[in-house]
RNA sequence: GGUGAUGUAGCUCAGGUGGUUAGAGCGGCGGAUUCAUAACCCGCAGGUCGGUGGUUCAAGUCCACCCAUCACCA
């Protein structure tokens, strides 16, 4: 293994008036898997983030609420750090930009660049809004473009044309904020002088970003680089310039130097030399994820105010794009701006996450989320495949050998085609390739599906010689899904821990990949993932739907409450359709009681009316050829007639069945499955096996009569 | 408008420096199997590689223009 490498990593900071959604967690999930892999790599990796607490939009917004800023961004922050957790995204420490090791950083660095002669003043003419006694930022001015005169169009760029003024070229231009015409003020701004800093920018770009980004910043060095202003005059939600009464740092100075105030507060906390990592001669390595969007920020002003106020500047800006769902940009009225919490009140992060990774690059190519994509990959890749692999070779361990490994490998050379790949692997990881990565590691998966099936160790097991062999064949079976595990463990690590507790095994790290675990005893299987299912998929875009239509003060109060909730095991949210004992897809067979260790989500009479129940009578009952579980239901509703496939064999014979009152889910998207389509869903209670309970109707219903 | 990125089978994507019949996973179809969360295994079908023109013995791969989508323009 190389050296131990020193490494501080970040993410962009989610900006403290909204809440995280889908888009935020590509960012979040991709930094996170790096950072995962570093630290199995054994190196130090330490991973900060904050939320972006200044500006007009948050001052706004607490205004909206009724609330002081300072309380507006500490709640919507505990909110950030609450999702973090949700999807894993295991951050050394979260904090805000209002926090005042931030003030303290970015003094210093203001300080420092004024000593160093980079800070200058110039009068500017800006829009300004009588009624609220404020200076109004570009996007906050709307009017009639001055080329194309499309209306209402922001103070910076037309949407329409594409053209770009200032807000002051506008056209009958008027305050967002408070509808009135605005008027043209002076006021004298600062200005950080980036011009001074061209030649070392434009050597340090090529080693440090992706060579798109570089070819694209090309086009501003060739304009030539200007100064920035970074004051505001009040009223505004941000830090007081020292020394320069009225003047507030412009949020985006002070959001960057969040990156470092985040780890200067962990410092203090744990003990770390903040000097040793921002130093001007630091050999910590520094990166930054960042979206597409805002790569000017990070790789010409930052680096720039970082050198002039004589710290160190990042080892590499990496850039990624931004997320569609379904091929088109997240949007509130199409219901895609799902948020972070609504997600994960449904499913395990491990799904987006693997979901993601296996999307994952190392540009700034945008990334498309389909949800019926995430489900079908998801189970095929995780648990066809993979979670298979440990579900077919745990039961023979345990019958055959007392869950004792065996003492040795039948096939070294295999388990050493798996480890020898661990090195590709993690060349993919280093390099952001998560997609190539999972490609590989899935292959991987494929071939070790294909080793059992060649072995057969179900035919072996009929033969009491060849006992041992079979225990061979699943040891090298389990050790093969134990390599791919520690392969995967930057990515789903909420599926690892189960993995590592199913095989007693400790955490596994890296080089685990490479030695197998051999002649150890393993617990007993226990599903490690379940399946998605596509209700829950419509679960959530409904719920995504009903938000977005949600006021802005209403939907603070479900936040809130969303905080108050356990986060959600895997597979217990699946379940949160009209029953648990779902009859189609069921799950009889495996009597495993599970009562809900969490409450199912409250919903409101609007959303149970969308359930179609209805009486249905029972007109045929068959066993179905080649299926162990399921029973063929021909039931009529009244006047019509449907097929339905129960899984309720374990508990009913179909004889008994006929003529039978039962309770249907009749608007149940229809479900094709290998024996024929299933057109709903019968309602029983039970946990499976022989436990299970039809629900019927007391007598005098008749078939197609809804139920309320 | 300027600049950059993207456009490959139904879906999601791979395809260093141009080189024989363009690949994978999923889905579909057919077969085999029953250890496994009806999973797994074998096989088949599916594409004029956004369009047009050019360079070349040879282009998905290079060049020009066009179209579509996305982003940025401090």
């Amino acid at each position: 293994m190389t050296a131990k490498r020193k490494i501080l990593v970040t993410s962009a900071l989610p900006y403290a008036n909204n809440s995280l959604h889908l888009g935020h967690l590509v960012e979040y999930v991709q930094t996170d898997v790096w950072v995962r892999f570093q630290r199995l790599q054994g190196h130090e990796c330490i991973y900060v983030c904050a939320s972006d607490a200044h500006g007009t939009p948050t001052m706004l917004r607490a205004e909206r609420e009724g609330m002081d800023p300072v309380e507006l961004i500490a709640w919507i922050a505990g909110e950030h750090q609450h999702d973090f957790e949700r999807f894993r995204i295991s951050v050394d420490n979260y904090l805000t930009t209002h926090a005042s090791e931030n003030e303290e950083l970015t003094s210093r660095v203001f300080r420092n660049l004024v000593e160093g002669g980079y800070i200058g003043r110039k009068m500017i003419r800006q829009a300004y809004d009588e009624q609220k006694n404020m200076f109004l930022p570009d996007r906050y001015v709307r009017g009639t473009c001055p080329v194309c005169e499309a209306r209402d169009q922001y103070g910076d760029n037309c949407e329409n044309c594409a053209a770009t003024y200032s807000p002051l070229e506008l056209k009958d231009p008027v305050s967002a904020v408070s509808g009135t015409r605005p008027t043209v003020r002076e006021s004298e701004h600062l200005f950080f002088r980036l011009g001074q800093f061209e030649e070392e920018l434009k050597s340090w770009v090529p080693d440090h970003v992706d060579p798109a980004m570089a070819r694209k910043l090309q086009e501003w060095f060739d304009a030539g680089l200007k100064d920035w202003d970074i004051s505001r005059d009040p009223p505004y939600f941000g830090f007081a310039i020292p020394g320069e009464p009225g003047k507030y740092f412009y949020v985006w100075f002070d959001a960057p130097i969040g990156y470092m105030a985040s780890f200067l507060n962990l410092c203090r906390n744990a003990g770390l030399d903040f000097e040793a990592f921002w130093g001007a001669d630091s050999d910590v390595e520094l990166y930054h994820f960042i979206g597409k969007d805002i790569v000017y920020f990070h790789t010409l002003f930052w680096p720039a105010m970082l050198s002039g106020a004589g710290f160190r500047k990042p080892s590499g800006v990496f850039v990624h794009g931004f997320l569609t769902i379904g091929g088109e940009k997240l949007s509130k009225r199409r219901g895609t701006f799902i948020r972070a919490s609504t997600f994960a009140r449904h499913l395990d992060a491990d799904y987006l996450r693997y979901y993601y990774a296996s999307k994952l690059g190392p540009g700034p190519d945008d990334i498309d989320l389909n949800f019926s994509d995430l489900v079908a990959k998801v189970n095929s890749d995780l648990v066809g495949k993979l979670v298979n692999i440990a579900s077919r070779c745990a039961g023979f361990i345990h019958r055959l050998n007392d869950g004792q490994l065996a003492g040795e490998l039948p096939d070294e050379a295999l388990f050493a085609e798996f480890a020898e790949a661990a090195d590709d692997i993690a060349a993919d990881y280093d390099g952001r390739n998560y997609a190539a990565a999972v490609r590989r590691i899935m292959a991987l998966a494929d071939r070790a599906n294909r080793y059992i099936d060649e072995k057969k160790p179900w035919i072996m097991a009929r033969d009491d010689d060849q006992r041992d062999a079979v225990v061979a064949v699943c040891t090298l079976g389990l050790n093969l899904f134990r390599t791919l595990i520690v392969l995967l463990k930057p990515v789903i690590p909420g599926v690892t821990v189960r993995a590592e507790q199913f095989l007693a095994c400790g955490e596994l790290t890296w080089n685990d990949a490479k030695q197998p675990l051999l002649g150890h005893r393993i617990k007993p299987f226990r599903a490690l993932l379940k399946r998605v299912e596509a209700h829950t998929v419509e679960a959530i875009l409904t719920e995504a739907r009903d938000e977005a239509a949600t006021p802005a003060s209403q939907k603070a109060r479900t936040t809130q409450r969303d905080q108050a909730d356990p986060s959600t095991e895997p597979g217990e949210a699946d379940q949160a359709g009209p029953s648990g004992q779902a009859a189609a897809g069921g799950k009889a067979g495996k009597p495993a009681p599970t009562p809900r260790a969490t409450p199912i989500e409250e919903i409101d009479i609007e959303h149970f009316s969308k359930i179609d129940l209805r009486v249905a009578r029972i007109a045929a009952a068959t066993y179905v050829k080649g299926a162990d579980k399921l029973i063929k239901l021909r039931l009529e509703l009244g006047d019509s007639e449907r097929t339905v496939f129960a899984g309720i064999r374990s508990a009913y014979d179909p004889a008994t069945l006929l003529g039978k009152h039962v309770v249907v889910v009749a608007n149940l998207k229809p479900r094709k499955m290998r024996f024929g389509t299933s057109e709903g869903m019968v309602l029983a209670a039970g946990p499976g096996g022989k436990d299970i309970f039809l629900l019927s109707p007391d007598d005098g219903a008749e078939p197609g009569m809804p139920v309320s």
